[in-house]
DNA sequence: TGAAATCATGACGGGGCGTCATCTGGCCTC
DNA sequence: GAGGCCAGATGACGCCCCGTCATGATTTCA
C-alpha cells in the first residue's frame, strides 16, 4: 500500500523549483499584465483605469502597487515585453542579411508579421476612434532602435562606404515601417507581402522605385 | 464744455461690434486655449489635469464645461487651430508648384518652418522625458492629410502618370517629414535647411539620393 | 516549532472629475 | 430707464480614482 501515494512525503506535487514565493510574485505580475492588455484592448488605453486593471485580476489594490507604479508603468512593460520578443527576430534577419536591401526587406518583413501577428491580442472589441499612444521610449525599445541604428551602420560600411545622417535615416526607415505597417492593419485582407515590398522600395530608391497599381 | 466727453452718449469706446455676450464667450475660449497651451507646455500632456488648466484661467471650474467637455477635447481643439493655420500655406505652396519636386519641397520646407515657429510656444519648460501625445485624427488634421494627398495625386498625374498606392504614399511621405521634423527640432542649431532636403531626398531617391556627410 | 521576513489586504485621506441649482448681469421691450 | 428674461458664470457637491500604510496571514528559515 506504500506506492498508492503519488508523492507521499511531498505535499506539492507541482513543480516547486522555486519557493512559493517565488511562484505568486511571477503569477501575480502576469496576471497584471494579462489584465492590462485585456482591459487596454477594450476600453482603449486613455479610458482604461489602474482599478480597472486591479479589478480584472481580482488582487487588492495595494498588490498592484508592490509590481507597478502607474498604468504607463504598466503599458511600458507591455511594450518592453513585445520589443524584447521582437530583438533575437531582428538579430536573427541582421545576422542572415548578405547586404543592405537583404536586411532591410528582412527585418521589415519579420516586423509586419510580428505585427499582425500582436495585432490580435489588441484590437479585440476597442471602441473606433480610440488610439494608442505610440510606444514611450522604454530601455528594450531603445535597444531595438538602437540595434537598426547600428545594424545599419554596419551594413550601410560593409556595402558602399558613402556615409549618410545615420539618426535621420534610421527615424525615417522606422517611420516609414511603422506608418505604412499600421495603414496595413487596417485593409481587409492583410496584405504583409504588399506593405512590405512597398516600404522597402520606398526606402531603397523613393517614389519612383514603387511598385505601380 | 459738452465737447469734453470724447464719447458723450456711448458708453462703450471699444469697437463694440459684438455684444458684451458674445466678447466673453470668445475671451473665455481662448482664455482655455492659452491656459491649457501653458499648462501642457510646462507639466506635460499626461500630468496636466483639467482643474490645473481651470486654476489658470481663474474661471470657475464649471464654465470650463460649458466649453470644452475633457483635457482631450481642448487639446484636439489646440491641434485643430494649429492645422487651420497650417492649411493656407499648404495651399499656397500646392498653387505654386510646377512639378511634384517642387510641390514636395516646398510643402515639406513650409512645415518646418512652421514646426519651428510652434516649437516655442509649446516646449517651455517641459520636463525631459515627457512626450507629447501624436495629434490624432480632428476634422482639421483628416483635412490636411486629405488636402496632401489630393495634392499628390494631382500633381502626380500631370506630372507623370504611373499610379502609384497614394494611401501608403501620403502615409510614408507625412510619417517621414514629421519624424525628420521632430529629430530636425532636437538639434542645435535647428537646421531646417538640412532637415527639409533630407526629407525630400528621401522621398524622391531613397537612400541612393541622400545627401553624404 | 517558533521567530523573522515577506507581502497581500482593504480602509482611508486626498484630490480630480463632471453636474446642477443658484445667481448675476447683459439684452430687449415698452 | 425700469423691469423682466434668460444665457451663462459660479462653486459646492457626490462620485470615484488615486496611492499609502497599518494590519494580518503565510512562507521561510533556524
Amino acid at each position: 500500500m506504500s506506492n498508492i501515494a503519488y508523492f507521499p512525503t511531498r505535499p506539492d506535487p507541482e513543480d516547486s523549483r522555486p519557493g512559493k514565493r517565488e511562484r505568486t510574485k511571477v503569477a501575480n505580475r502576469q496576471a497584471i499584465l494579462d489584465a492590462a492588455r485585456a482591459v487596454f484592448g477594450e476600453l482603449g488605453y486613455e479610458t482604461a483605469t489602474v482599478r480597472d486593471i486591479i479589478r480584472r485580476t481580482g488582487l487588492a489594490s495595494g498588490t498592484f502597487y508592490n509590481y507597478y507604479k502607474s498604468k504607463e508603468e504598466v503599458f511600458d512593460a507591455l511594450a518592453d515585453d513585445g520589443a524584447r520578443r521582437f530583438r533575437p527576430i531582428l538579430r536573427a534577419e541582421s545576422d542572415k542579411a548578405v547586404d543592405f536591401e537583404s536586411f532591410l526587406r528582412g527585418a521589415i518583413r519579420a516586423y509586419f508579421d510580428f505585427l499582425e501577428g500582436e495585432h490580435e491580442s489588441w484590437r479585440i472589441n476597442r471602441p473606433a476612434g480610440e488610439v494608442f499612444p505610440h510606444a514611450r521610449a522604454t530601455p528594450e525599445i531603445v535597444a531595438v532602435f538602437d540595434e537598426v541604428r547600428d545594424a545599419f551602420a554596419k551594413v550601410l560600411e560593409h556595402d558602399h562606404a558613402p556615409a549618410v545622417d545615420l539618426d535621420y535615416f534610421t527615424a525615417a526607415c522606422i517611420a516609414v515601417a511603422r506608418e505604412v505597417g499600421d495603414k496595413m492593419l487596417e485593409r481587409r485582407p492583410i496584405d504583409v507581402e504588399g506593405a512590405a515590398d512597398f516600404a522597402v522600395r520606398m526606402i531603397l530608391g523613393g517614389l519612383p522605385a514603387l511598385p505601380r497599381s
